[in-house]
DNA sequence: ATATTAAAAGACCTTTTTATCTTTTTTCAA
DNA sequence: TTGAAAAAAGATAAAAAGGTCTTTTAATAT
């Protein structure tokens, strides 16, 4: 039995719970610390930097250094980034475009015997992905009734 | 950017397929071999054998020793046989029943921001798991229309 | 009985993912 | 203009997943 066959890898779950703290905080006009947003989502600082490196790269959240620096969203931006930004950027699209047994050509022409079934699965969470913002997460949280951790 | 972010492992992709490959074979009344499954959905054969070897402990597949040996899956149950079993020995059941951000707790009364634009994603995989079963795929395959590699 | 066949078991090895630690660069404020 | 703060970059390490190889066990046919 394997382990972290979650949804998402490790990068990613950290990559969209820092996102959702980091556009909290943009809304109360805070910028955060890589330090504050380990803390607030329970992972590990030094790797939920590297991510958070990773999606400023993309350009989905912003950093900026030195003293009274740190993480940010620009606040016009919150409502418009998907999720699918995010996930786009750590894991890539296999998810919910590759084939469900790995097949390196899976299509409607030379489909894998799952092929027709995975279909609604992988529709349903691509439209998901693509049709979520930040901003509605960030209100979920904000309303103290959603968690970031434990 | 990460590599396998498939829905499965390559251990569950592998043990799907071979187990799709057996029952086409036992359809036919034929054992077939590790190496000869691996040739056919064209997986590492050594690695094939272990995850064979789970499915054999979690009574989805038979083995039988010796010569003109090999697996096959009793006939009668071929129908019966779900993929959710398949997954749940490989995987586990993480990616319908875990939290899409990895929360050890995590449900109606205590959920993460995502916890409920996820459930249709989730509920949708499970039901196709729990409602395809072994035969369905065999005979995909059987009709010539659908394919276990390339 | 023995040789052959094939799965089971177990010891390894490699790559990827997850995680940490150190150094460098940038920015701000005193 | 210097010290502190904070991200970026890079090296390294640990854990998990993916994969290979060798030995053992069991069954069969000669």
């Amino acid at each position: 039995m394997y382990q972290n066959q979650d949804m998402f890898s490790k990068a990613c779950e950290y990559g969209i719970k820092a996102s959702i703290y980091i556009a909290i905080n943009s809304n109360a006009g805070k910028r955060v610390s890589t330090k504050e947003i380990a803390k607030e989502i329970n992972s590990p600082q030094a790797f939920t930097a590297k991510i958070l490196q990773d999606l400023v790269r993309h350009k989905v959240i912003n950093s900026i250094k030195g003293a009274h620096g740190g993480f940010e969203i620009d606040k016009n931006d919150i409502a418009l980034i998907k999720l699918t930004q995010i996930v786009n950027a750590i894991d890539g699209d296999a998810i919910y475009n590759g084939c469900g047994l790995g097949l390196a050509k899976c299509d409607e022409n030379h489909p894998c015997p799952v092929h027709a079934k995975f279909k609604a699965v992988r529709d349903e969470l691509k439209h998901m992905l693509e049709n979520t913002t930040l901003d509605e997460l960030a209100l979920n949280i904000t309303s103290g009734m959603y968690f970031l951790k434990l």
